[in-house]
RNA sequence: GCUGAGGUGGCAGAAUGGUUAAUGCGUCGGACUGCAGAUCCGAUUCCUGGGGGUUCGAUUCCCUCCCUCAGCUCCA
C-alpha cells in the first residue's frame, strides 16, 4: 500500500492517509439526488472520486465505494407536482439517464448505489436510539435533532450556532425548539408518498438516509467522506451529529474531502442561478475525455470557472495532443514487429519512462494532484518526440515501456486508454480509409477542391485529418470541438 | 456580520523557505503543406493583491489592510 496525503475539511489539514482496517478503506460519497439532469458541477465530483477510487486501488487499498441515491425528497416531490408524475417514477428516470452518463464519463468505480427508500428500517431505528438519548423530539408527527445537545455540531464548517442567522433563507417551522433543529422525520403531507412510523406517517428528512446507510455499511466509524463543497453545511454537520449521537463513537469520518465548486463567471453554478450547462450536452459535444480532462486539470478542491465558448474549447486543444501522442505509440503497438525483433529502446528513455510513472503516482499521493500529473505527462510527451524518431520499427516490449505512463492514465485518470484513441481499425476505419484513398487521388491530379470537400465532410462527422508528408492520419474528434 | 477557501504571466492553472516560479492554452516567427490543420523548432527573458514583520534569503511563515468566491438550513 503506498503513502499518500489527504487534506481533511475538519482538521484543516493535510495528512498522510491511515485506514481503520487496512487494506479495507471505505469511501462514501453523498450527492445523487435525481429531481433533474445532471449538470458539469456533478461531473467534477463524479470524476474526482471516480480518480480517488482508482488511486487508491491501484495502491493497494481495497476500495468499498458507495454513493447514496436521495430518491425521496422535497425537490422531488415538488417536481413530481408539476409534471404530475409520482416523485418514486421521475426519480428512477432520473437515476437512468445518471448511470448512463456515468458509463459514458467512465465512472465505473462505484461499488453500491443505495437507495434512500430501501433504508427506511435503518432510519427509523436511529432516529428512534436518538429521542431515546434525548438528542431527538417529536413535535406535531414530525422529528427534528435537538442541536442544542450536541456540542460539536458546527465544528465541521466553523460555524457557531450563535452566529447562525436562523432563517435567512428558509422561513421557521413551527414546532421546532429553536430554528437550527433540523428535521429527521417529516409528517406526512397529502399526496406524498408516506412510510408507516411510530411517530405517525412520514417521510424520512434530507440528512438522515446517509447515516442510516454508512452506519449499515461501513459501522459507527469510516475512511473517506466526500462530496460538493456546498453541502459541508447543513449537511455535514447533521451527519455527523446523527451518527454520532446514534453510535456514541467518534469521529465518524476520519477524512472529509470537500471538492471545489463549478462556478460559472465566478457565480456557481446551480438551478437557482439558472446559469447550468447540461453534462450530458458537454459529452455529447466534446467527448468523456475531453469533459474528464477539464475537471482533472485543476487541483479537485479549488473552485473552477467555467467559461462558455472557451473553457471546453482549451481543454480540447490540450487533450487532443495527448491523446494522439497516446495514439500514435498504440497504433504502433498493434503493428509492431514480431517477438524478439524489431529496435530496443535507448536505457535512457526506459529509465525515464519508469520514473514518469513513480512521479505520476507521486504526484497524486500529494492530495491527489490530478494538475501536476496532467504536466508529467506532457513533460513524457516532449520526451518521446525528442527521444523516439520511429516508434513503429521498436519492439513490442519497447512500445510496452513507453506506453507505461498513458496507461498509468487511462488506469487512474481514465484517459488515454486504447479506447479513447481512434486511429485506424475497426469497420469505421476501413470506411474513413475510403475516403482518404479518394481524397488523396485527389490531390495527386491536382483537383484540391475535390480533397477539400471530403476533408470538410469528414471534419463535420467528428474525424480530423493530419497530413503528415505523404501519409494521412485521422483521429475522431468531438463533434463540436 | 459570522465561518471557510482564495487572490500567481494575455488566459487557464501548479509548486516551493533558496539557482532563470511548472505545465497547458493563446500569440508571434520559422520548418513542413497545393492550402489549411496537425506536427516539429524557437520566442513570448521585465507574473506571486497592497503594506509591514521574521530570515542571509519569502511567492511560501507571521501581522494587517484591500478584493473575490462560497456557506450561514434547496444545493455536487
Amino acid at each position: 500500500m503506498r503513502r499518500f496525503e489527504v487534506y481533511d475539511t475538519l482538521s484543516r489539514e493535510t495528512r498522510l492517509f491511515v485506514p481503520i482496517v487496512p487494506p479495507k478503506v471505505g469511501l462514501f460519497v453523498c450527492g445523487l439526488t435525481p429531481y433533474d439532469n445532471a449538470h458539469i458541477g456533478h461531473g467534477k465530483v463524479a470524476v474526482t472520486f471516480d480518480v480517488v477510487a482508482r488511486a487508491l486501488r491501484r495502491w493497494g487499498y481495497r476500495v468499498f465505494y458507495v454513493q447514496n441515491v436521495t430518491n425521496i425528497d422535497d425537490r422531488l416531490i415538488a417536481r413530481g407536482g408539476e409534471s404530475g408524475t409520482d416523485p418514486l417514477v421521475l426519480a428512477d428516470r432520473h437515476i437512468s439517464a445518471w448511470f448512463a452518463e456515468m458509463d459514458r464519463l467512465g465512472v465505473r468505480s462505484v461499488n453500491y448505489y443505495p437507495y434512500a427508500t430501501d433504508y427506511v428500517p435503518e432510519i427509523l431505528a436511529q432516529i428512534r436510539t436518538l429521542i431515546e438519548r434525548g438528542l431527538a423530539y417529536e413535535a406535531r408527527g414530525s422529528v427534528y435533532y435537538d442541536i442544542a445537545k450536541f456540542p460539536r455540531y458546527g465544528a465541521l464548517s466553523g460555524q457557531k450556532l450563535e452566529a447562525l442567522r436562523p432563517g435567512a433563507r428558509v422561513a421557521p417551522e413551527p414546532g421546532k425548539r429553536a430554528p437550527g433543529d433540523f428535521v429527521l422525520w417529516k409528517a406526512a403531507t397529502p399526496g406524498e408518498p408516506t412510510w408507516e412510523a411510530p411517530w405517525g406517517p412520514g417521510r424520512p428528512g434530507w440528512h438522515i438516509e446517509d447515516t442510516a446507510i454508512t452506519v449499515r455499511l461501513f459501522g459507527p466509524r469510516y475512511d473517506l467522506h466526500g462530496a460538493g463543497l456546498d453541502l459541508k453545511f447543513p449537511h455535514h454537520e447533521a451527519e455527523i451529529a446523527q451518527a454520532e449521537g446514534t453510535t456514541g463513537e467518534s469521529p465518524l469520518v476520519n477524512f472529509w474531502m470537500h471538492v471545489g465548486l463549478l462556478t460559472m463567471k465566478g457565480e456557481k453554478m446551480s438551478k437557482s442561478v439558472g446559469n447550468v450547462v447540461g453534462l450530458s450536452d458537454a459529452v455529447d459535444r466534446f467527448g468523456p475525455g475531453v469533459v474528464r480532462f477539464y475537471y482533472l486539470n485543476a487541483h479537485y478542491r479549488s473552485p473552477l470557472d467555467f467559461v462558455a465558448g472557451r473553457s471546453l474549447e482549451e481543454a480540447t486543444e490540450a487533450y487532443n495532443s495527448l491523446d494522439s501522442a497516446a495514439g500514435r505509440l498504440r497504433s504502433a503497438r498493434s503493428s509492431a514487429p514480431p517477438e524478439g525483433s524489431g529496435d530496443v529502446l535507448e536505457a535512457s528513455l526506459e529509465t525515464a519512462a519508469n520514473d514518469t510513472v513513480e512521479h505520476l503516482d507521486e504526484a497524486l499521493s500529494h492530495d491527489f494532484n490530478t494538475r501536476e500529473a496532467i504536466a508529467l505527462l506532457f513533460g513524457w510527451s516532449k520526451q518521446l518526440t525528442e527521444g523516439v524518431a520511429g516508434p513503429e520499427r521498436l519492439s513490442g516490449e519497447s512500445l510496452d515501456t513507453l506506453l507505461a505512463p498513458f496507461d498509468w492514465a487511462a488506469e487512474v485518470l481514465g484517459l488515454f486508454g486504447a479506447t479513447d484513441s481512434s486511429d485506424g481499425g475497426g469497420s469505421l476505419g476501413e470506411v474513413v480509409q475510403i475516403a482518404l484513398d479518394a481524397r488523396a487521388r485527389a490531390r495527386e491530379r491536382g483537383d484540391f477542391a475535390e480533397a477539400d470537400r471530403i476533408r470538410t465532410e469528414l471534419a463535420a462527422s467528428g474525424i480530423r485529418i493530419e497530413d503528415h508528408g505523404t501519409t494521412t492520419r485521422w483521429r475522431l474528434v468531438g463533434s463540436g470541438g
